[in-house]
DNA sequence: GCCAACGTTGGC
DNA sequence: GCCAACGTTGGC
């Protein structure tokens, strides 16, 4: 069983579009990564635990939990020249992008991106580091726990959090 | 809208 | 296979 954290930009699907969706269960379209692929086809099985981050927008941070719920099949987006994920290079043939179907299992509190700057336990999380672009991550055990407890707590008030922020810069 | 960081492309 | 140019991501 293996942790991942999973960006998703809120104006795409946010997390309460995958609750809306049947069985809270949507495939994960539009990874044109081979870095982020690899992680779906070799990395992932179902009953992964998937975290729910919002990117690209106000408030980016985590907003549920979730797991995976299938093995890795072909992207149909990149055959559907009106996706905006088409793929002109690819052929049916031979698929280059994957998806895994991911379902939701509770929505959570938002621990938002300073939030989390804010935890010198989570200093190693990959999407902290610098730089950082990949859409899927891989996430460690002792990060998972760490941030499960931090999703459980109270929200901390914004100041704190804000002035936090401020003193890891 | 800016821009740092990083991935991809394509000429050579 | 190198690497400069270009495109994309995503926080701010």
């Amino acid at each position: 069983m293996n942790y991942w954290l999973m960006k998703s930009e809120p104006e795409e699907c946010s997390v309460d579009d995958a609750l809306a969706a049947k069985n809270a269960t949507v495939p994960w379209v539009g990874v044109r990564n081979y870095q982020a692929r690899n992680f779906m086809r070799d990395g992932m099985g179902v009953g992964d635990g998937v975290l729910f981050y919002h990117s690209s927008c106000a408030e980016p941070g985590i907003v549920g939990l979730a797991q995976v719920d299938s093995t890795a099949y072909p992207d149909p987006t990149q055959f559907d020249t009106k996706s905006p994920y088409y793929d002109a290079k690819s052929k049916p043939a031979e698929p280059r992008w994957l998806l895994v179907d991911v379902k939701v299992l509770r929505k959570t509190r938002n621990l938002s991106l300073p939030e989390l700057r804010t935890h010198s336990a989570l200093a190693d999380l990959i999407i902290l580091r610098r730089g950082n672009r990949l859409s899927i991550t891989p996430v460690d055990p002792e990060h998972w726990r760490e941030i499960s407890r931090l999703l459980v707590r109270p929200e901390p008030a914004a100041a704190a959090t804000q002035q936090a922020a401020g003193r890891t810069k």
